[in-house]
DNA sequence: TATATTTGCAACCGATTGGTTTCGTAAATA
DNA sequence: TATTTACGAAACCAATCGGTTGCAAATATA
């Protein structure tokens, strides 16, 4: 079962899981209450999201408190940067040629 | 099927497709003769891409060159976007942090 | 101590995945 | 015209997915 972090988003309720605990830690009931899934599923997905480590766990009593990892979402913030050089760089083409047609305009 | 981006780049070899026509447009033999699996593995790979509209078609003769559609990869960077403000707030806590322990020192 | 709450885990289910093999079509070439 | 090449689409397969139900363990509360 070899999972990464690009595995890990392709989900909408994990997407949305990451989203909710990435300012405040959360209990698995806690959580589930903001979907119409059960506690178990959100519980499934928690273990995935620990598994490739997006998650932090910090149990207090009987109550387990999940956090992200943000640090991990910069591995797919690296990959998108390959890409984001590309468009800045059609941009400035695109800028430059804009800025030609306003010289020859004047 | 509704297909989206997150679902697109969770594969690893549409990854690696992606990356290889972000800057040329190419072929689906072109394409399969960077990995191990087949041709047809490599066409409904493009398939999907093309589901999601990550990439762009072009006939030529007998030939069909894909290429990467590469506005919609900044979805996945508005996405992320949103997880960028806060790693680097949390650096800039850390920096006010050093620079307080700097002038202490001082 | 007996009961309730919070949670993870295993078993199971239908749907989807990535891959293969096979086939049909259209364009290039002999 | 006959053959080769490039490709998409369909049928099929084992593996995995996301979800459910049921249960056991640990902690809190009566």
């Amino acid at each position: 079962m070899r999972r990464d972090v690009f595995q890990a988003i392709a989900d909408p309720t994990r997407r949305a899981i990451i989203a909710l605990i990435a300012l405040h830690a959360m209990t698995p009931n806690a959580i589930a209450d903001n979907f119409k899934t059960t506690r178990q599923s959100v519980s499934k997905h928690l273990r995935i999201l620990t598994e490739c480590e997006l998650v932090r766990q910090e149990q207090q009593g009987r109550e387990i408190y999940y956090s992200l990892k943000i640090e991990k979402m910069k591995e797919v913030d690296k990959w998108i940067g390959q890409f984001r050089k590309i468009w800045e760089t059609r941009f400035d083409q695109l800028d430059k040629v804009l800025s030609t047609i306003k010289k020859h305009k004047k």
